[in-house]
DNA sequence: ATGGCGCCCCGAGGGCGA
């Protein structure tokens, strides 16, 4: 089963690169962030189309996150538990049965938290508490589950083609990798380091200053695999040669194949 | 790593992202 997570930066921006890539690289689930979009405004017909299950949880002008599945989807639940003032729209889960096993999608657009320290920083923070929160209460009902989307955290300074600009920044300090360690102590596995050591391997290139030409990108798009499911890894890569297309998002799609 | 880019919004320039 091939899962992908992909942040679009605009479903009405990318109305025609999102299903040009959909095409050629035929996942069977594409989770993707920043729909910028409400649920109605969500072009889903585009991709029922093309035989794909659409669950949406957007919101105006910002955030909003998907599932595209063509395989069914069931229980789908919207929004992260632990905050019922939080109305912002970066969180869906949704459960897809494979051939032999069935997983739970956990898809997600954590805060940027910049600047930080701030209000923002706080609320990323809080926000990574509550993921953590909801992943120890899959693992203590032995629900065989992944984490993906857009993490906004550079996990180490291979993971930045410049570190040291990174070093205040809300994605690299040291709170937010720390955060991200207790993830991982969980016991859950990191997809893409799991497979592919070494630096030079990013999903984020930014819009500005000659980013993508000159390779100054950052990895900030992850999986992260219960202990259930890390076995089933067959591979992780990333679609970086998106980037480099018509009218790109400045993130690209970053994939597994698990054997479900 | 921000001046620079690109997206959003009923309309123009400010908020936001990373």
């Amino acid at each position: 089963m091939k899962i992908a997570t992909f942040n679009i930066n605009g479903i009405k921006a990318r109305i025609d690169a999102l299903p040009q890539w959909l095409d050629e690289a035929q996942p069977d689930v594409a989770i993707l962030q920043e729909i910028k979009s409400v649920d109605e405004g969500f072009p889903r017909e585009l991709f029922e189309d093309r035989g794909y299950n659409v669950e949406t949880h957007g919101q105006k002008s910002f955030n909003g996150v998907a599932i595209l599945s063509k395989l069914a989807l069931e229980d789908v639940t919207r929004g992260l538990p632990g905050d019922d003032s939080d109305d912002q729209a970066r969180y869906i889960e949704a459960t897809v049965v494979g051939d032999h096993s069935s997983v739970r999608l956990c898809g997600l657009y954590l805060p940027n938290g910049n600047p930080a320290p701030g209000p923002k920083y706080d609320y990323k923070l809080a926000w990574m508490q509550r993921l953590e929160d909801r992943a120890r209460a899959l693992l203590a009902e032995e629900t065989p589950f992944l984490l993906t989307g857009d993490f906004n955290i550079i996990p180490q300074a291979e993971d930045a083609a410049t570190p040291d600009a990174w070093r205040e920044d809300a994605l690299f300090r040291p709170e937010s990798r720390a955060a991200w360690r207790r993830l991982l102590a969980l016991g859950l596995t990191e997809a893409f380091r799991a497979r592919t050591q070494g630096p030079g391997h990013y999903s984020f290139w930014d819009y500005q200053a000659g980013a993508w030409n000159r390779n100054n990108g950052i990895r900030i798009d992850h999986f992260l695999l219960s202990p259930a499911i890390a076995d089933s890894l067959r591979d992780c890569q990333i679609d970086k040669d998106v980037r480099g297309r018509e009218k790109p998002s400045d993130h690209v799609p970053v994939w597994v194949d698990l054997d479900l």
